[in-house]
RNA sequence: GGCGCUAUCGUCUAACGGUUAGGACGGAGCCCUCUCAAGGCUUAAAUACGAGUUCGAUUCUCGUUAGCGCUACCA
């Protein structure tokens, strides 16, 4: 079983792309099969070295694996051999038909285009001839004419699939400066590469009827195809980098401090359903789900807008696994992300492993740590406005003072006793303890909402907390 | 235009032809509570439209409408 992902440098990763991948992927491993990267860039026009360098960067953050690497600009001698094969056999000929304009009308009024008048029956000693010569052509696919034939295959996901050779334009297969087309490179690849299930986007349904012509040309046993529904936007267009912008990007999500798993999880949902109304899955739960029937055949949504570009289901699927993750593996993920936005980290593991744990039932994303965790790995952080309310309660400063007086004099430094020294203090002194516990979170983490204020009293640490206590 | 594909709450989705059409996100509300989350509970919200087949249709068939894809010497 081998399977294929092929993405064309012509931009950044997508995250239609990105699932694609994904479903490769969990069908693969799922089979204990091989996946392969190639990637696609016969179209020098448009592949750029950066696009190339982005879409790995983007494979790499999902943390999925590929066994075997391909580039097809270095394989072109044998998709001109596979080409020039089809030639021979006569399942292909030269069109001399000059390229037409960008922009130009289609000169066929009714009906449509099939093959350029004249060309398909030009007498080879011609055709020699004019090549020969010099004269640029294309090779034009010979699409069988004279009888009424379909062309049939069965989808892994849409089922039964023909189309009548007459409605198949002879379309080409190598371009007249000698490149070969997307078609005959991927088909050629597809069978040097020995791929046995072609997973792909929707797109291609409709191609795939020109790819078992060319297959069969070349008399090599056409794989098994899936067709992947689109990834489209609330407005149901599809998602194209200049009217969506970012968020087509799978390096946005990363940027936004999404768990790897948790954005991979989440494009699973879209368009795939394990059928049992789980939703929250872990690497190897999607791997064992992972079939053909549980995918969609309707495009599906990606949920954003202008005021927010992250599908909220997304964000939600990431705070699930932020929060249930083994915490020694959120930590270091937490770790990185500090150092990366310049906080110098001197907890040791543990004491780090405590605190996101703490925190991280209220946190969505990695980025939660760097802004509203602050305080907890920094002494560098503001008092939140909103904090800085209850603060200005009356008296407050005056009872965190007081507090801190009291709790620098306990023996013993924990939860328990802090509580029991600050709800004393409350007593004595006939306020709410609520009061006093507000005060201290705000003074302590900055923000005017978080974990109990007790546990936030241990996770700053005793020196800190008293500090900050003195500060307020 | 031609060909192909699709159509269940706002969104993601479930439902051997027989369900009060289920779950999730988001919304509303309640409980819990030192705040905010989390968690628990409750609630509003959908079978595009029209025919046909059938005792019975979200499910099968046809039509309409809408959307998407392909129709390049892009992939």
């Amino acid at each position: 079983m081998r399977v294929r992902f092929a993405p064309s440098p012509t931009g950044y990763l997508h995250i239609g792309s990105a699932r694609t991948f994904i479903f490769n992927w969990l069908y693969a491993r799922h089979h204990g099969g091989t996946v392969i990267l190639r990637v696609d860039d016969t179209d020098l026009e448009r592949n750029t070295e950066e696009s190339l360098q982005s879409i790995f960067e983007g494979l790499k953050w999902l943390d999925l694996s590929w066994d075997e690497q391909y580039r097809q600009s270095e394989r072109l001698e044998l998709h001109r051999t596979m080409a020039q094969r089809i030639f021979e056999k006569g399942a292909a000929y030269r069109d001399f038909t000059p390229m037409h304009a960008e922009g130009e009308e289609k000169a066929h009024g009714d009906g449509p285009w099939l093959f350029n008048p004249g060309m398909p029956d030009l007498p080879l000693e011609e055709s020699n001839r004019r090549a020969e010569a010099g004269e640029p052509f294309v090779i034009r696919f010979r699409v069988p004419r004279n009888s009424e034939q379909a062309v049939k295959f069965d989808d892994g996901v849409f089922g039964p699939q023909s189309k009548q050779t007459a409605d198949i334009e002879d379309f080409a297969l190598l371009r007249s400066n000698g490149m070969p087309t997307y078609h005959m490179a991927s088909c050629a690849d597809d069978i040097d590469l020995r791929i046995s299930h072609i997973i792909r986007g929707q797109d291609h349904l409709s191609n795939t009827f020109k790819h078992l012509l060319i297959f069969e040309a070349l008399d090599a046993p056409p794989p098994v195809f899936a067709h992947l529904p689109l990834l489209i936007a609330p407005d149901g267009a599809k998602l194209s980098k200049r009217k969506h912008g970012q968020v087509v990007s799978v390096t946005t999500y990363r940027d936004a401090g999404f768990l790897p798993h948790g954005y991979v999880n989440f494009l699973c949902l879209l368009g795939w359903s394990p059928k049992d109304d789980r939703e929250q899955m872990s690497r190897q739960e999607l791997v064992d789900a992972f079939k053909f029937e549980g995918v969609n055949r309707s495009n599906a949504v990606v949920n954003f807008s202008e005021q927010d570009p992250i599908d909220p289901k997304a964000l939600w699927l990431n705070s699930q696994h932020l929060r249930t993750m083994p915490v020694d593996e959120l930590a270091p993920l937490v770790r990185e992300t500090l150092v990366r936005h310049g906080f110098d980290i001197v907890e040791d593991e543990s004491v780090l492993a405590h605190t996101v744990d703490i925190v991280r039932s209220r946190f969505s994303t990695l980025l939660d740590f760097v802004s509203r965790g602050r305080a907890y790995f920094s002494d560098q952080f503001e008092i939140a406005p909103e904090a800085l309310e209850k603060l200005n309660q009356p008296g407050a400063r005056e009872l965190l003072r007081e507090l801190g007086v009291r709790l620098e004099a306990l023996a013993e430094f924990n939860e328990q006793t802090v509580e029991a020294e600050l709800r004393k203090l409350a007593i004595e002194r006939t306020v709410k303890a609520g009061v006093i516990i507000n005060a201290a979170r705000a003074a302590l983490s900055g923000q005017p909402v978080g974990p109990s204020a007790f546990a936030v009293f241990i996770a700053v640490g005793r020196e800190r907390a008293l500090q900050r206590l003195r500060n307020a």
